[in-house]
DNA sequence: CTGTTAGCGCCTTCAG
DNA sequence: CTGAAGGCGCTAACAG
């Protein structure tokens, strides 16, 4: 239990203030080059680290970041976690990371420990029934940047990092259309989340420009998951008038209703083509090899925690508002029709 | 920018001491019922946090807890995670999460970075190339307890979570065997890690107890990628007397070996049966289905934490060692073999 | 059961 | 360019 070092300690051994110290440990102008030499050999020498406990009570910053997520456990999400980690550990800040669980009164739980551990900024892709955002009042209130991604909220004082929703949900259901389907059905998810509402409406666009019907009854709301896939499809079969093509907005859910409709002996893509969206690992694996959207998780990550990082360093209330991803189409077996 | 309440406002306003405050706010025995309730409703009332800084600062003590993983971005890992972190939550602890990218010297600079943030434990699942674990021994030095789990490494003062790879790797090898397989591949990772050694052990095991040869060339070391995968595939189907059964350490290999062979036109399984690890939801998806082995991800997050807290909250050096988890094989078509 | 006191280690005016 | 001094908010002796 070897003693810490402090910046006492250094002082002493090099006959100077701790003030000095201080300042020689930072970068502080006021400092002569030798001096800081001294000082920051001496430190290393004696292993000093850095206590932040007292520099964090002292400036009342944490150099944490507090992350809230609807669940950690999909590849997406873990690939968007891995992208802000490594971001923000190379700029010496510390991820707290919490889930909601897709439940807003969690995620309003997770806002208030969030706040009362201090985080210097907050990340927050939004639960999948949260209807506002005054939850996060106290941080707004108190001017501590709040950044929105993927599932975001339009507010003047948050930043938000997207992909252009309606443009990709437009893409593939132009995409299906280009195969020659004429009755596309589409599977999302609460269409109060942008992400879903957007999509959706690139859908219609599609469907408008090229003269096609919108059918609402063709549109699946659920909660995306693995059992709402199956459900999704054996819905759609029992339409009077079944679809010939699916769009679904994710992967996991694409690949679920592909399992259900190949046991009820549908071929695809000829009968019924599909799509889905996200681009996991999944949609390679099924078979036949599911068309998605590549949707840039670790890219989405990463500029979401840089975008934070510099709004701290820099202290500077950024004008941009939204920032848009690239995103792009991957075309595989699943809905290449011959016509 | 409100004012921060303190134990000192409140103190002020109910003509209390600072330290009877203090004491109230907590579980402190020498506190009159009713003066703690009086403290904590004035408290409520006016909107007072803690400052985890002072707090820290004086008991020394973060209540956070440091994860190193080697990457972030798999179902199983961001599940082990997610597990951490639900208790963790519920504990009142923090997580600070970090990559080791698969390599030690990252886990070097992580292993300096979560002391130097002072956190009150560690959780860990090595590298891929980690040889000893002094890059540890500050933390052993302190008494700060170290626990490891999936990837991990016997150590007197550590707690290892686990399952058991051995009985594991034999299941899987022993039910292929079962499956009339005669020549049985075995795709893995680096045998220095215990889970790749122990399934190698499990498997060699099962073949010994089966009168089955031991054949090295059967076995193919890799670093169970995607690509990893595909050239395992390869690799067995160029040698000169190929294999009836893979078992593959992860289901990823797994999957993109399948995905190689069926690709050269072998049926699976009646020409090579196929075994994964890890029930990753790419295994329901493969067709025919992964028959792979159940790996609990969330219940040995939520063990670690639970763990470690406890080992915290009552700072008792538990003599437990090492903890096993249950596991159980998930038997699919992609191994039945109609005998 | 409650109050007094003395720091935890650091940073930042204010003075030299 | 450097030093002295005070305090961030909390807690843990030590006294009553």
């Amino acid at each position: 239990m070897s003693k810490q070092i402090t910046i006492y300690d250094i002082a002493e051994a090099l006959q100077l203030s701790p003030a000095t110290v201080s300042r020689g440990l930072k970068d502080h102008p006021a400092i002569r080059k030798d001096t800081r030499k001294r000082i920051v050999d001496k430190a290393r020498e004696m292993g000093y680290q850095q206590n932040h406990f007292a520099s964090n009570l002292r400036k009342s910053k944490s150099n944490t970041i507090g992350v809230i997520v609807p669940r950690l456990n999909s590849y997406f999400m873990a690939s968007v976690i891995s992208g802000m980690e490594k971001v923000a550990n190379a700029a010496g800040y510390n991820l707290i990371i919490s889930q909601s669980i897709e439940s807003k009164e969690k995620e309003f739980t997770n806002v208030k420990t969030l706040y009362d551990s201090r985080v210097d900024g907050l990340l927050v892709s939004l639960a999948y029934d949260t209807e506002d955002i005054s939850h996060f009042d106290l941080f707004l209130a108190k001017g501590i940047p709040l950044i929105f991604f993927d599932r975001v909220f339009e507010h003047p004082q948050c930043t938000s990092i997207v992909i252009d929703n309606f443009k990709a949900g437009y893409e593939v259901t132009q995409h299906l259309i280009d195969q020659g389907c004429k009755r596309i059905a589409h599977v999302t998810g609460n269409i109060m989340r942008n992400v879903y509402s957007d999509r959706l409406r690139g859908y219609k666009q599609a469907l408008a420009n090229a003269g096609l019907p919108f059918d609402e009854a063709l549109v699946y709301y659920c909660n995306l998951s693995e059992q709402a896939g199956a459900e999704a499809a054996s819905h759609l079969l029992a339409l009077p008038h079944p679809p010939d093509g699916v769009f679904c907005t994710n992967d996991t859910t694409a690949v679920n209703c592909m399992r259900v409709l190949k046991q009820a002996g549908i071929r695809i893509p000829e009968q019924i083509a599909v799509a889905g969206f996200n681009n996991d690992p999944l949609s390679k694996v099924i078979e036949p090899n599911l068309t998605t959207l590549n949707y840039p998780g670790q890219e989405m990550g990463e500029l979401a925690a840089a975008t934070l990082i510099r709004k701290l360093d820099r202290n500077e209330g950024s004008s941009i508002n939204t920032l848009v991803l690239r995103h792009d189409l991957i075309v595989r077996e699943s809905s290449l029709r011959k016509k």
